[in-house]
DNA sequence: CACCTTTACTTTGCGTCGTCAAGTACCACC
DNA sequence: GGTGGTACTTGACGACGCAAAGTAAAGGTG
């Protein structure tokens, strides 16, 4: 047990982890790296052993699909895209960030530090 | 493994327990029933089994403590209210939830389904 | 071709934590 | 002194992020 803030901003990251790589996979194909890059741009720093399983989760769910792709600087890439299935998802998932950043606003409207 | 709205929803509401919980006590004493209701006031429902072990890790960590207050209709109720240091933690986790918030804002700019 | 580096994908095990469910305890009222 | 409502506790379970080690493909260098 170690209830820091390092280790909360980890616990608060995981929950919208699934939300924001459909997100940035509906915007535009990319393969898991890319993935990577994108999310440490948006300072949601992210790794391999998490994300690997966790694209093969939404594969196995029907959200994604991925098409192999050759590379000129190492072994060929997955390519994941959302499926019509995913991108459904990915609408609900908006409502559902929409309602937590909704209900977060309204248990910390009273908040003193704020 | 489950990938469906209700586990995400799920997964999202984990991460921000914590913030939500420190931040009702901050603006008001409160016994666990209240914060239960509370929580569900603002659509995040949560149980007991989830609440009371996670008060008792807060209280433990330094940033809650307690007085028993006697009730006219049953047991004798544990008011919880923030420590000194509860409230710096508290005003962390304001910037970490705002960083969060940006984030996803960030990832989901480009998404077509907004 | 043998070796090394880089890049990419996979997998195992561990730890944390929310949740379920069952249990204990206190109080009031009849 | 049962009975029902309220409050707090706890043990087992499962999901999942993450660290770490492993496998594999391509290219460069000699």
């Amino acid at each position: 047990m170690n209830l820091n803030v390092e280790n909360t901003k980890a616990q608060m990251r995981k929950g919208v982890l699934e939300y924001c790589i459909l997100s940035l996979l509906s915007a535009e194909e990319m393969y898991p790296s890319d993935v990577i890059a994108k999310l440490k741009d948006a300072k949601l720093i992210v790794v391999e052993g998490t994300l690997y399983p966790l694209l093969t989760r939404l594969k196995d769910a029907g959200y994604l699909t991925y098409r192999w792709e050759e590379s000129r600087s190492g072994p060929p890439r997955k390519y994941y895209q959302l499926t019509p299935v995913g991108r459904k998802f990915l609408k609900e998932l908006d409502d559902t960030w929409d309602e937590l950043a909704q209900a977060v606003k309204k248990t910390t409207r009273n908040n003193p530090a704020r």
